[in-house]
DNA sequence: GCTTGTACTTGAAACGCATCAAAGGGGCCG
DNA sequence: CGGCCCCTTTGATGCGTTTCAAGTACAAGC
C-alpha cells in the first residue's frame, strides 16, 4: 500500500533516477531495451507518476480547467464537449469543476485550477466577471465563456441578441399579429434575447408585442402557469405566437394551452430559445434556436492555446460566435401539437440535422443523449 | 506576470514564510492582527498557493476525483450531482473528468487523478472493473459506480434487473399481453434490465414477449425504425406494450407509432426505462423508470469518506440501491400520446413529484434542467 | 593507440509549500 | 527578581519530480 515512488522504480530497475524519468518523458533519448527494462519494472511495480510533483518540478502539466455554473444544464455540456474535443486535439486533459451556482464555489475552484499549475483555466460565469477582476490579472492563461467582458481579456460569447432576432424574424414569417415573450429576463444572456425581439420587431410596429414575467427560474411549472393565463383570455386577445425565453418554458406553455383546448400550432405557435436537447429529442419537438455551446467550448480552448504559444501579454480578445446557426425544426407526431415546420418526418429531420453538421459535432453529441 | 510566492508574501508582510503558511492552513494559530496584515498582503500581492506544492508536501488534498463516461447522459450527471453534493458536505472539492466513452481515456484520467494526491476516486467504468485490475489496488480509495464488481473492492450499483422487473410488472398490472422490448443490450446494465422483464415474466406464460434488437447506439432514430416496422404489422400481430430499454428509444417508437397512425397509448402503450430528463420535462411525458444516480454518486463519496476515515484496509463492500424508487407518471397534452397514467394533469403531477422527493435531490437538480 | 564524436546515463539542484521542533516573548507567581 | 508556562512565530527539512550540465561507454576515423 506503500506509494511506490520513481527511486523505488530506479532501484529496482538498477538504472538512475533520472532515466526512468527520462522514461517518461523523453523516452526518444533512451536505449530501447533500456526503455522496455523500465517499462516492466513500472507495471511490476504499479508506479504511478505523483502529479504534483511533476507539476511542481516541471512547470505547468498539459490540461485545461472549466468552471461551469452547473451541470445538468445542455447548454455548459455542449460547452464541456467542445472543450474536451478541442482540448485532447492539442494532447491536453481537461478537468471540469461544477460551481453549482453558487459565487463562492465558483471563485473556489477558479483559484484552486490557476494555482494547480493549469496551463488555462475557463469559465462559464454566474455574474460578469468584473465582478472579481483580480481573476483576470493571474499568471495563467484564462478565457471567460458565454459573457461579455468589458474589462481587457479573453472571452467567447454567443450572440444572444442575434438568437432573439431570429426568433422574432420566425415569428414575423409565420404571418404573427401578437407576440408573447414568456420568462424572466434575470441573467444578461436573456436580457439580450429579449433586445434582439424587440430590435427585429422595431420594423414592424403593426405587430403587438408583450413579455410575461415568469416565475424566478423559469421553469416547466412557470410555463404551465402563464400558458393556462393566456388560454383563459378571450380569443381576441390571444397571441397568436408565443417565445419561451427558456425551452422549458416553452414546454409548459404548450402543456397549458393544449390542455385548456387550444391548438398548437393551430391556434397559437410556441417557440422556445435555447436550443435544448429536450427540444427535439423528446417525441415532441419544439421549435427552438440552438446556440454554439460547442462552438464557444472550442473556440475558448482555441483561445487558450493562442495564449499559451504566442506568450505575448494577453490583449484584449474576444470572439463572437452567431447564434444563427441552425433552427432546428421538427414535425410532431400528434395532430395538435407545434407542427409549424412541417417540412419532413420528425426522425428523417433529425437525421439531416446531424448529418447536414457533421463538421459540428454539437448535433452528433446531443444526439447520443441517453 | 511573474507567480508570487509565499516567500513574497512573507517578505513584503514583515513575517515569516512558516506563519503566512499557518495563515492559509492553521489560521486559528495566529495572532488576529497577523492574519488580518497577511491577508492584506496576500490580496495585495495577488497571491495564489501552489496547488502541487502544498499537495506535494502536505499529502493528500481534500479532493476526490470522478471518471464519467460521457457528460451528456442524463444519468452521469445525477451521479456528478450526487456526488458532489455529498463531497462538498464533507469539505472536499470534485473534479471531474469526461472520458468520452474511450477506454484509453478513462484509464487515462484515472490515472491521472490517482497520481494527483486526490483523496479518493470514483469511475462509472464504461468495462468491467476486472478489465484492469491494476487500478483496484491503487493507494488511493477508489469506488466504481454503477457496475458489479467480482473482485473484492468497493462499488455502488444500481438494481437494474429490478428496474426491469418494476416495467414488466407495470406492463403486466396494465393488462399487456403481448409486450416488445427494444433495444440492444450492448451494456451489462441493459442485459440486467432485459433480465429482470424476463424473470417477472416468467411468472405469466400466458404473455407473449419478443426482444427487438435496436441499432448500435440505441438512438431515437433506431427507436423510430423499430415503430415504424412494429406499425406495419398486422394489428393481431402487434405488441401492446412496447418498453424502450432506453427513454430515447422509446421516445422514437412513439414518434413512429403515432406518424402511422396508430394511437398510443389506445393501442399500444409504451414506457422507456431510465429515467432521462427528456422523459419527464418535454411537454410530453414518458412514463419511465428512475434509477437512482444521485444516490449512487452520493453513496459513493460515503463509501470515499469510509476508507479514508477507517484507514483499514479495503475490505470488500458492495451497495446496492434499489432502483424501485419511482416511476415517473405524467399526463399528456395531445390527445394521442402516451396517456396511459392519467392521473392528474402533467405538471402538478411533477410538481408533486418534486414535493414528495425533496429527500432525493435528485427531482429538483433535474427539474432546474433548463 | 589516440582523438573526436555519438548515444546514453547520471545525480545534484530546484520547484513552492507544510510541518514541526525549537526559539522568542510576555504574563504570572512565588 | 527569577522561574515557569503559554501563546506565537521561526526556519530548516523534506515531499517526488524534472531538468541539465557533466559524465561514461563505445565506435569510427586517423
Amino acid at each position: 500500500m506503500a506509494k511506490v515512488k520513481i527511486s523505488d522504480v530506479a532501484r529496482e530497475a538498477g538504472v538512475s533516477l533520472g532515466t526512468v524519468s527520462n522514461a517518461l518523458n523523453h523516452p526518444e533519448k533512451l536505449r530501447p531495451e533500456t526503455l522496455k527494462l523500465i517499462n516492466e519494472t513500472i507495471n511490476r511495480l504499479g508506479y504511478l507518476p505523483n502529479q504534483s510533483a511533476r507539476q511542481l518540478a516541471g512547470g505547468a502539466t498539459k490540461s485545461f480547467g472549466l468552471v461551469l455554473p452547473r451541470l445538468d444544464h445542455g447548454f455548459s455540456l455542449q460547452i464541456a464537449s467542445g472543450a474536451h474535443n478541442e482540448a485532447r486535439k492539442h494532447g491536453y486533459d481537461l478537468l471540469i469543476a461544477n460551481a453549482d451556482n453558487d459565487d463562492i464555489l465558483e471563485d473556489h475552484y477558479l483559484r484552486y485550477f490557476m494555482g494547480t499549475q493549469m496551463s488555462g483555466v475557463m469559465v462559464q460565469p454566474m455574474a460578469s466577471p468584473d465582478w472579481h477582476p483580480a481573476m483576470t490579472k493571474m499568471p495563467v492563461p484564462i478565457v471567460h465563456l458565454d459573457i461579455h467582458c468589458s474589462e481587457p481579456g479573453y472571452y467567447v460569447a454567443a450572440d444572444n441578441e442575434a438568437q432573439g432576432r431570429i426568433i422574432a424574424e420566425l415569428a414575423i414569417a409565420r404571418g404573427a399579429r401578437h407576440i408573447t415573450v414568456v420568462g424572466r429576463a434575470a441573467f444578461m444572456q436573456l436580457t439580450l434575447r429579449v433586445l434582439g425581439i424587440h430590435k427585429a420587431l422595431a420594423l414592424h410596429p403593426d405587430i403587438k408585442i408583450e413579455v410575461i414575467d415568469a416565475g424566478e427560474w423559469n421553469t416547466a411549472a412557470d410555463g404551465y402557469g402563464i400558458g393556462a393565463q393566456i388560454a383563459a383570455r378571450p380569443a381576441d386577445e390571444r397571441p397568436d405566437f408565443v417565445v419561451g425565453l427558456t425551452d422549458v418554458l416553452a414546454s409548459g406553455v404548450i402543456s397549458a394551452l393544449v390542455d385548456k383546448g387550444i391548438s398548437v400550432p393551430g391556434q397559437v405557435r410556441v417557440a422556445g430559445c435555447d436550443g435544448n436537447p429536450l427540444a427535439w429529442s423528446g417525441s415532441v419537438p419544439l421549435t427552438t434556436v440552438a446556440p454554439p455551446g460547442y462552438e464557444i467550448g472550442r473556440k475558448g480552448v482555441q483561445l487558450l492555446m493562442e495564449q499559451i504559444e504566442n506568450k505575448a501579454p494577453a490583449k484584449t480578445k474576444h470572439v463572437h460566435i452567431g447564434s444563427a446557426a441552425r433552427t432546428v425544426t421538427a414535425v410532431t407526431a400528434a395532430e395538435d401539437i407545434n407542427r409549424q415546420e412541417l417540412v419532413r418526418p420528425f426522425l428523417l429531420e433529425r437525421a439531416s440535422t446531424q448529418a447536414s453538421t457533421q463538421t459540428d459535432a454539437t448535433a452528433i453529441n446531443l444526439g447520443a443523449y441517453l
